[in-house]
RNA sequence: GGAGGAAUGCCCGAGCGGCCAAAGGGAGCAGACUGUAAAUCUGCCGGCUUAUGCCUUCGGUGGUUCGAAUCCACCUUCCUCCA
């Protein structure tokens, strides 16, 4: 059985990824797999753009509604579940579409992780009261000291980093950089073939679409999704209720914000993060950009598809 | 009509004779990213393609001074109080 050929749409938020996947489903009659991280959480719907039931009921889609708010997630995770969906996709003659907002797991998909450990809370925790009693300096020093080509690369003031690095090296007594090195993204194939498309709208009129965006979502119920999370006790220092949208209407919940200017936060963090992606994806030189999702030649994608 | 106060870079805001192209924050821009990634972190941010370099800035004009965003005068605008 050959491996099944992608089609990965990558993209600032409101670029228009939904659509061109729902688009491209419906043509080349394939399922759509969303490489997001916050759509992975039951509901949370609104906020994090998922494509609404009726998309749904049209077209399959996987990785939407996988953990609970309060359940982790992580990028290994996302590869072992999209590896399954692909297998399943392609099992039914059908072809893969993946929509992907997030660039580490997109990346995770294509290329893998390193074989390292998975993240040990025990030692999290130790390595935190260490950074707290003697700063995070002294955490990097110790970086250093073990391991100086990660040292080099993470910079002196990015705790996750720092201790994801030393966590790795008491896991395995191997230097972080010594896995990384055996797992190269730079030499590595590809775990599967694929084509990337990328949506990059001017600037000014991304911006426009993630504010009307906000509003929209705002106008959809946005804060009593919220509320309802709020209820079943899914709240704040949960990994995912810091999402954009949902971080800055519970400070309003908890009247620790004036709504208003949550709003503009949210509008704000949204450009932010809009941003982050576009750096992510733009150093990705495999990418074919495209202004608009109506400018993709969808005859070729489609083409591509079916294996010309 | 009278008495005070304020005008600073895209915005907010510090500065109150030299160390000021001017703190800090925001916005904006660029980047990093290998199991928390919508997270975390970095850089740039008056102009000059680079700069320990040059040029133009702190409402306007004119002064004082070796030297002014900082002091003085007048003008303009805004704010507060009295009438």
């Amino acid at each position: 059985m050959v491996t099944p050929r992608l089609v990965v749409i990558v993209g600032p938020t409101g670029a228009g990824k939904t659509r061109l996947a729902l688009e491209l489903a419906a043509r080349t009659n394939g399922e759509v797999i969303s490489a997001d991280s916050q759509q992975v959480y039951i509901g949370m719907d609104i906020g994090t753009g998922k494509a609404t039931a009726e998309e749904r009921a049209r077209t399959p889609h996987h990785l939407l509604d996988v953990v609970r708010p309060d359940e982790e997630m992580t990028a290994a995770r996302f590869v072992e579940l999209a590896d399954a969906a692909i297998a399943a996709i392609a099992a039914r003659g059908r072809s893969v579409i993946v929509a992907g907002g997030t660039g580490l797991y997109v990346r995770a998909m294509l290329l893998g992780l390193f074989a390292g450990p998975p993240a040990s809370p025990e030692i999290r925790a130790a390595l935190e009261a260490q950074a707290t009693a003697g700063g995070l300096a002294a955490l990097h020093a110790e970086l250093a000291a073990t391991d100086p080509a990660s040292a080099a690369r993470i910079d002196p003031n990015d705790r996750k980093r720092i201790v994801r690095a030393l966590e790795v090296h008491r896991l395995t007594g191997e230097p972080m950089s010594a896995h990384q090195a055996r797992h190269d993204h730079r030499t590595l194939e590809r775990r599967y073939p694929a084509r990337l498309i990328g949506l990059a709208p001017p600037r000014d009129d991304l911006y426009r679409a993630i504010d009307a965006r906000v509003d929209a979502m705002l106008a959809a119920g946005l804060e009593a999704e919220v509320a309802t999370l709020r209820a079943a006790g899914y709240l704040p220092p949960l990994r995912s209720q810091q999402a954009i949208g949902y971080a800055e209407l519970h400070e309003v919940a908890a009247e620790r914000l004036d709504r208003v200017r949550a709003i503009e936060l949210v509008k704000r963090n949204s450009r932010h993060y809009a941003r982050r992606q576009l750096s992510w994806y733009r150093a990705d030189s495999t990418v074919a950009w495209f202004a608009h999702p109506d400018a993709v030649d969808l005859a070729d994608v489609e083409r591509y598809l079916g294996g010309a």
